[in-house]
RNA sequence: GCCAGGGUGGGGUAGUUGGUUAUCCUAGGGGACUGUGGAUCCCCCGACCCGGGUUCGAAUCUCGGCCCUGGCCCCA
């Protein structure tokens, strides 16, 4: 064992095995996102930092992979793709007719202590919905999140909520301590949610903001925290969302991303995850100001890809009949085109490549494949194949048409 | 960054009052054996996470580090 050849720190490798389960989900979510018009982009690996601290400040170097080029540039590697899709907008689409739906798969990085559904290099499958700035786009970005989780077959909690109803509640707040209650009711620490508010001769306030957290119904939340500037949008979208039976709760303590995030914002979790249980989190938000473009309301969300595959678990991968092409030395030649006619008809044919005895490859055959179609002598003065199945061991020689044919009739193992 | 439990061939394991060549299963390669060898038998391959310390001698005791699993924190 060489100690110098250990892959990183929170990466993994994948077997065949997984990467077939892999996509196999991946290939279940870009066909939803294809439906819904999503057009899969694709953006750097690694980015100018700055394009990361404009939207998160600067703690979050911390949290990142930050490396400096032979050029002398501070670049990081990408910690979400939300930013750097803004960006490519901004840079070369801003013109293209709205809305703008575009999907992603994008592996990201982020330097945390790995556990349960979190690694350092992590995948995400995400959407943006660019330019439309109504209650129609809110509830479609909630509506498709729900059908792409629903396609994958996750079971989960959708939550949603708005982040104008504490906004009201923190108006009379300076940024900082706002950002200081964020903190306390994020983490339900009302005691020290209650210091705070001491402090400010606010104590009315933490019932206030205690009793939005725990609100899971609109009307409560209008009585609450008063009429909000986004009220008729608001109710507009969730309206869309009851016609269309999308199943969710309200959770008006959503708090993360107050930074970016400017109305309605969605999250959902996964009940045999543990502590990093979010699968998906998303909401409206605006960046498009901030890299240098037009002003332009996006809606969208991400979905977090190895935790969806981990909440899943054993899931099949796809079924396809394996055929090994066995053979003696004098088939070797007629193997070949064998093996073409099955792989011209779509199947996975393999040849032998150890130069083993026909024993032999049957025996390794019997550990990889469902069919054997052996080329011999025999076969090869008839003109014929024999075909064995290896699951029954029946065994019939017959043209190669037939072979072909009789693989189609057949499942896998 | 903090806490707990772990780390022996590719996978699964036995082995600690410190003491031969580190056990077994499995996987992989080869042979017996040039048409069913998917059986049987035999052979081969291959490991004590890394480094320091104690010792005549360390997989075993000790210290540090690395990594894994889970939790805390954080979560754009």
């Amino acid at each position: 064992m060489n100690r110098m050849l250990q892959k990183p720190r929170g990466t993994r490798d994948f077997l065949p095995e997984e990467m077939e389960a892999r996509r196999s989900v991946e290939a279940n979510l870009r066909e939803v996102a294809r439906r819904w018009g999503y057009r899969e982009v694709c953006t750097p690996e690694f980015e100018d930092l700055e394009l990361f601290t404009m939207r998160s400040g600067a703690g979050i170097i911390e949290e990142m992979y930050v490396f400096e080029d032979k050029g002398g540039r501070k670049l990081a590697l990408r910690p979400e793709v939300t930013a750097a899709v803004i960006r490519m907008y901004v840079n070369e689409a801003k013109v293209a007719p709205k809305p703008i739906r575009w999907c992603y798969f994008a592996d990201c990085f982020r330097y945390e202590r790995p556990q349960k559904g979190r690694y350092r290099q992590f995948w995400q499958f995400g959407v943006e919905l660019i330019g439309a700035d109504t209650a129609p786009a809110d509830a479609e970005a909630v509506m498709l999140a729900a059908d792409m989780l629903d396609a994958i077959g996750v079971s989960y909690e959708l939550k949603v909520g708005h982040l104008s109803f504490m906004k009201n509640l923190l108006s009379g707040l300076s940024p900082g301590v706002q950002r200081k209650v964020m903190a306390h009711l994020d983490k339900k620490d009302f005691e020290g949610l209650a210091v705070t508010l001491e402090e400010l001769k606010k104590p009315d306030l933490g019932t206030a903001l205690k009793d939005l957290v725990a609100c899971r119904d609109l009307d409560g939340a209008f009585a609450i925290a008063g009429n909000i500037p986004d009220k008729e949008r608001f109710d507009q979208t969730i309206s869309l969302l009851d016609a269309a039976g999308v199943k969710y709760s309200f959770n008006f303590g959503i708090a993360r991303g107050l930074d970016y995030y400017t109305g309605m914002v969605f999250e959902a979790f996964a009940a045999n995850l543990g502590a990093e249980n979010q699968i998906l989190g998303g909401g409206t938000y605006r960046l498009a100001q901030l890299f240098g473009g037009d002003d332009a309301a996006s809606c969208g969300f991400a979905i977090g890809f190895d935790r969806v595959i981990v909440s899943l678990g054993d899931i099949g991968r796809r079924k396809e009949p394996v055929v090994a092409i066995i053979c003696t030395e004098e088939g070797r030649r007629r193997a070949l085109a064998v093996a073409r006619a099955f792989r011209d008809a779509g199947y996975r044919a393999e040849t032998d490549l150890m130069e083993r005895g026909i024993g032999a490859q049957v025996t390794h055959a019997s550990k990889t494949a469902d069919f054997a179609v052996i080329i011999g002598k025999r076969e090869s003065e008839s003109g014929e194949v024999t075909i064995k199945n290896l699951q029954s061991g029946e065994q019939k020689t017959v043209t190669l048409d037939a072979a072909i044919a009789g693989v189609g009739s057949h499942g896998a193992r």
